[in-house]
DNA sequence: ACATATTTAAAACGAACGTTTGAATTATGT
DNA sequence: ACATAATTCAAACGTTCGTTTTAAATATGT
């Protein structure tokens, strides 16, 4: 076995490539041809191509959900403990913030963090499905805990602010790294860290707002 | 020339598909199958696939952008003439609004709004440029006309706001009129006036928020 | 009406795609 | 060491793609 074994460089090369350039505009060629591993490989470790991007979600969500779900049952459980009803912004930072630190833990993980964004308005089902199928449970808590920090808000109207939510971090999460393409003269691109407080500021304020 | 000739056949056909299976999971041959046309006709009328894409924005874009653009400018003359900063609920009203009266005005409209939510995140540089540069001018007009209503709020964090709100806007646009998959149990979906008044209600609490 | 330009049509082009095959190679277990 | 399993490899398969070509059909202008 070399140093990182064939299905790892796969999965590198993969994950970076559907985040440039998307699922079906990348080629196995090219995959196996930066992964320096022969075509055939993909079909004979992952099967075939749909389940090379199975792979490639399952391999950075699963451990990433599991992080978003235990800070989000721990500030739902120090609310409790306090008997309080749980803040917005705890929820949110729960959800938002672990993508974060994952997307600084690794390099590839910024790439997968664009391929996130992207999956969520993917025309294409066998792509979408395969994400919304590994984050449904977790957005469906998240669902939860917000009710319960914000009863005032009717649950249609809450739904509907948090698939607004769900766009704005999507997009972000799209966006940042790349070029700013909308306005060249930025005075100053904010840091990650920054960034994630902007948009937590920006999606509780939107989330609170009195009907 | 029949009753609605082959050019306008082929954009119809090319928005549908378009916003329904993706830039390049659509081919030629599906577009000029549901058109009723010849395979080369596209190449005939347009020149090229890439060139096809761009037609179908232009015809839409073009007096849609008109449109906001006057509504912006109205905005900007009624603030100017009771010598008060423009309401940021107005000039978001002006961008978004029209996005809907224009998706109620035709039937291939819901199919082009669609498009252009995907268009924002899309990868593929042919299919994003042609896009943005149709609407970065208005984009910047936008923002310009923000930074008069909300001129507490530095223009940095505006402008990473201003990206929030896109990404809201575009993924809304997205999802308007397909299954809600997050949330099988839907209380009761916002109608589309509701969901723009949601949706400008939401934005305009998130650019507005105290830094 | 006829000459001209425009549009449609069928067929084929070369290229790129995901996948499969079968042999060669390497690793594993005893 | 040897038999066996796991992996890699080059080559080809059949399909689909965007585009081009060439001829037929249709509309246009005088």
């Amino acid at each position: 076995m070399s140093q990182t074994d064939t299905k790892t460089r796969i999965l590198d090369a993969a994950e970076h490539l559907f985040a440039s350039d998307g699922f079906h505009s990348t080629s196995l060629r090219a995959i196996t041809s930066q992964a320096q591993a022969n075509l055939a490989a993909v079909n004979y470790h992952f099967g075939s191509k749909g389940a090379l991007l199975q792979a490639v979600f399952e391999r950075r969500l699963l451990p990433l959900n599991q992080i978003r779900r235990e800070l989000l049952e721990q500030a739902l459980s120090n609310a409790r403990q306090q008997n309080t009803a749980p803040r917005t912004v705890d929820l949110l930072r729960a959800f938002i913030e672990p993508t974060l630190a994952f997307r600084q833990s690794e390099p590839g993980a910024r790439d997968f963090i664009t391929l996130v964004g992207r999956a969520l308005v993917e025309p294409d089902p066998t792509v979408r499905d395969c994400f919304t199928a590994l984050v449904t449970p977790l957005f469906q808590q998240l669902m939860a805990a917000l009710r319960l920090a914000l009863p005032q808000i009717p649950p249609g109207i809450l739904q509907t602010r948090l698939q607004f939510t769900l766009g704005a971090m999507g997009h972000t999460m799209c966006m940042i790294g790349r070029p700013p393409l909308q306005f060249p003269d930025a005075p100053q691109p904010p840091s990650s860290a920054e960034l994630v407080e902007l948009l937590i500021r920006f999606v509780s304020s939107g989330l609170e707002a009195p009907c």
